[in-house]
DNA sequence: CTCATAATAT
DNA sequence: AATATTATGA
């Protein structure tokens, strides 16, 4: 074939393998284009296999990781699945190229999202570059050994502990990097957002507009509200509890204050402070029931919180 | 210790 | 988004 040039050329696969890690060094830059890695891959793979060098490596995989003897030489899969297939012999390479300590790993953990920009908080949504072949444990603290001529990067390389070959890979050898850390310590927990009447009363109106705290949902809430900083968490806290005491004393009067528990929150986002509690009152004792649109949430308002505790 | 509340997890 | 659970402060 056309390849035949290249597989004669000696100097042909240190180059290539070069190649391959170094796009792999690379990999956070190519976040998003993991497709373009696993077409180089693929041809990679194609490559290797016509390649007498790596006989005897292939070898060694098949005695290492015996999982698999379906992908000798028959071409079982059709045409059409070959594709497939092929995929999943790259994962093998990938995999036994790890344990040979050829293959350098970018970190699956970082230290406090510090790594790639990415915070990997708990839903932080943050993209992340790479994943772990389901299966393989990898034991951290490995380094990547430095080949003659390859310039690898100083990256610290995680090392295959072992595989369970009862797990299929994915068709993306990448996956995100520890699902969770083993909650040492959610970073510390976020300084609770105090609810001020006058807050408080921005999250009433909107609920208002919004028809009611059974049909208003946190988001609309918060944009109603244009309070700098108020998160969509805050607000759905907020209207869970509000929800909850609303169905607990469907009839009250509101008592907004006692808020002595913000201390140091930075509640003064609050642009304009009205008066909280000047709600019109009518109790509806036949209300004991909030039912599923119980608009009159704010005219019978709670003194959920008015307590004097300690 | 208990309770209310806010943060976070499911 | 809705609930459930957990962490914290009073």
């Amino acid at each position: 074939m056309g390849e035949n040039s290249k597989d004669m050329d000696s100097t042909y696969i240190p180059k290539r393998v070069s190649d391959i890690l170094t796009k792999l060094s690379l990999i956070h830059d190519y976040s998003k284009k993991s497709s373009e890695l696993d077409f180089f891959l693929h041809s990679f793979e194609e490559e290797m296999r016509k390649v007498d060098a790596f006989k005897p490596i292939e070898r060694l995989q098949k005695e290492r990781l015996p999982w698999k003897e379906k992908g000798k030489g028959q071409k079982s899969d059709s045409e059409g699945d070959g594709r497939a297939k092929m995929s999943i012999d790259i994962n093998e390479k990938r995999n036994w190229m790890s344990s040979a300590q050829l293959w350098t790993t970018p970190r699956y953990q970082e230290e406090e999202g510090s790594g790639f920009g990415c915070n990997f908080r708990s839903r932080g949504g943050a993209f992340v570059p790479f994943k772990k072949p389901s299966g393989v444990t990898i034991k951290e603290g490995k380094r990547a050994v430095s080949v003659d001529g390859l310039a690898l990067s100083p990256v610290p390389v995680a090392e295959v502990e072992s595989i369970d070959l009862n797990v299929k890979n994915e068709s993306r050898c990448f996956v995100r990097p520890q699902p969770q850390q083993p909650h040492q310590q959610q970073q510390q927990r976020k300084q609770r957002r105090c609810w001020s009447p006058e807050l408080h009363k921005l999250f009433v109106d909107a609920l208002q507009i919004l028809g009611g705290a059974q049909t208003a949902t946190p988001k609309q809430i918060r944009e109603l509200m244009k309070v700098e900083g108020l998160t969509n968490d805050e607000v759905k806290s907020h209207l869970q509890k509000y929800r909850l005491h609303i169905r607990k004393l469907p009839s009250s009067s509101l008592s907004w204050y006692q808020q002595a528990q913000c201390g140091s929150v930075s509640n003064p986002t609050v642009a304009s402070s009205s008066s909280p509690q000047d709600h019109n009152m009518h109790l509806r004792g036949s209300a004991k029931r909030v039912s599923e649109e119980n608009e009159d949430d704010k005219s019978e308002s709670h003194s959920w919180k008015f307590q004097k505790r300690v």
